[in-house]
RNA sequence: GGCCCCAUGGUCUAGAGGCCUAGGACACCACUCUUUCAAGGUGGUAACCCGGGUUCGAAUCCCGGUGGGGUCACCA
């Protein structure tokens, strides 16, 4: 294969949407197990849609999940620079050779009257094309049009008829009639390219191998080609992969959810799980298997194994796949990442924070009953704080028992006397005392457990008061008696 | 609407003419483990869009329908 170098191109107008990051991952991934270059290429040639921020939030996005790039923003190559807009005279260069070659030509037509013959068109039932008015103005004209104030952009003489083919690395040969094209514009008459046309510039000029992108641009590449072959350039390869859809069978957007990788980010889902699941949308491995690390993916990742079909997103199986991170994450591992979600969630105090020994032994006795980070600080919270409420079914169900009080009140006793409060003798004492009652160990535990946690669910029992330790132990317990006699 | 792409359980997918009585994963159900909740283990419900061909034989190849998606800008 010739030498792989491959880019992800996104737009700074926003952030990047996970179908964006699975695009990403798929270059950085054919990049890595190539041993080629993964090339970030900014295209801001639109400075209505601009926005400052947006750089720096897909550059995050990125780090976060563990992709990196050869070329690109804060990392010069010789192929720069690698935003569009610092290109403008690559985009001129190449424009002038089309205007001379009879390539392209000037259109003085506004923007008002394409959409006015647009709208007609429609209207009338037709294709909306351009009509290719302005291809044989003459001089005289273009300089009478120019007198009038007109700015004119520069449009591809597009062929008329014959087929354009696209070889797809994934769907296959894609043929489109040139009848159907119409002549686009690659020039804007702010001086900027359009993306067709700035898009073939700098993936030749950056000797692109292999452009692999969503598949929504599959019915641009015809287009693109036209450029290719009027520049006299060589084609790169192309695979256009399937798009990411939302339950509802259409285009993924805000309005079903979290979209973008920020968010998953602070809804505290793990990178490796959405690199995980994400590569799993569209494409598979040559052995059934779910888990793979980033390493194991640039091992096995092949183009040849992206599936042809729209994949739709699921939720449910990102945060089971989170779970499972979760779980076999190194226990310091979460432990770091969790500890940013309690400080927002503020409920644990600084002190507490930087008993990192305790923290994780709490963290690691909750972290396989919670998907992700986000759930952390409302599992551990009675680790750290007062019980001041009880679960209500879990109430009424444990501390309505005749004689509940009384079971209590000497279970706290029984754990009132050990000498060393640990999980053996806690446990032992409990046992005790179930025996001698002839009690199920149920109706001693599950009523202990609201007493001490507020709720029905957790860690092992005796676990719970090692980790609350024994004075905590005795307080909650009397509080709980207390509450159950004002009721 | 034109053009293009796609079509295996609810969802992600395996499958490249006989290995398919269609495999795995999520979800769901049951059982199990257990002091609870999870996790784990075991089992189960559930799919080849339809119709024609081709072939001894089709989920797999061809054609046609249907359905879904994408795209038709001086946006990328």
């Amino acid at each position: 294969m010739t030498h792989v170098r491959v880019r992800f191109a996104p737009s700074p107008t926003g952030y990047l949407h996970v179908g964006g990051a699975r695009t990403a991952l798929f270059n950085w991934l054919f990049a890595r197990h190539h041993g080629g270059q993964f090339i970030l290429r900014i295209e801001d040639t639109d400075r209505a849609r601009l926005k400052e921020e947006a750089i720096d939030n897909f550059l995050n996005s990125f780090t976060w999940l563990g992709i990196d790039w050869d070329e690109g923003p804060g990392k010069d190559g010789p192929y720069g620079p690698y935003h569009q807009s610092e290109r403008i005279d690559l985009y001129q260069t190449a424009t002038k050779k089309l205007l001379a070659s009879g390539h392209a030509y000037y259109c003085f037509c506004t923007a008002e009257e394409l959409e006015e013959r647009r709208e007609q068109a429609r209207r009338e039932g037709r294709p909306p094309r351009y009509d290719s008015r302005c291809r044989d103005l003459s001089a005289a004209e273009q300089e009478q049009l120019r007198a009038k104030g007109r700015q004119p952009v520069v449009r591809i003489k597009a062929p008329e008829e014959g087929v354009t083919v696209v070889n797809d690395l994934i769907k296959g040969d894609v043929s489109f009639d040139n009848s159907t094209l119409d002549d686009f514009v690659i020039m804007k008459s702010d001086g900027f390219p359009t993306y067709n046309f700035a898009c073939v510039v700098d993936d030749s000029e950056m000797q692109i191998s292999h452009v692999i992108r969503a598949d929504e641009h599959l019915s641009n590449t015809p287009k693109q080609i036209i450029l290719y072959q009027a520049l006299g350039l060589d084609l790169p390869q192309f695979a256009h992969v399937p798009m990411i859809l939302a339950p509802d069978r259409t285009k993924l957007s805000k309005r079903h959810g979290a979209t973008n990788v920020e968010e998953y980010r602070d809804k505290g889902f793990l990178p490796e799980a959405l690199v995980n699941y994400l590569v799993l949308l569209g494409w598979s491995p040559s052995e059934e298997r779910e888990f793979f690390t980033l390493d194991e993916l640039v091992r096995e990742f092949d183009l040849g194994r992206v599936s042809k079909t729209a994949a739709v997103y699921d939720n449910e199986k990102m945060t089971w796949m989170n779970g499972h991170y979760l779980r076999e994450l190194p226990l310091e591992t979460i432990v770091e990442r969790a500890i940013p979600f309690l400080e927002q969630a503020g409920t644990v105090s600084r002190a507490d924070l930087d008993d990192r020994e305790r923290l994780t032994r709490v963290i690691s006795a909750i972290r396989e009953r919670v998907k992700t980070l986000a759930e952390i600080p409302d599992a551990v919270d009675y680790f750290y704080n007062e019980v001041t409420e009880y679960d209500e079914k879990g109430a009424k169900k444990h501390f309505a028992k005749e004689g509940v009080v009384e079971l209590l009140e000497t279970a706290r006793e029984r754990l009132a006397g050990l000498t060393e409060f640990t999980l053996e003798n806690t446990e032992e004492a409990y046992r005790q005392l179930i025996e001698e009652r002839g009690l199920s160990g149920g109706a001693l535990i599950h009523p202990t457990r609201l007493a001490l946690t507020g709720r029905t669910w957790g860690p092992g029992l005796f676990e719970v008061m090692i980790l609350l330790g024994k004075e905590q132990c005795l307080q909650r317990l009397a509080a709980a008696v207390h509450h159950i006699k004002g009721n």
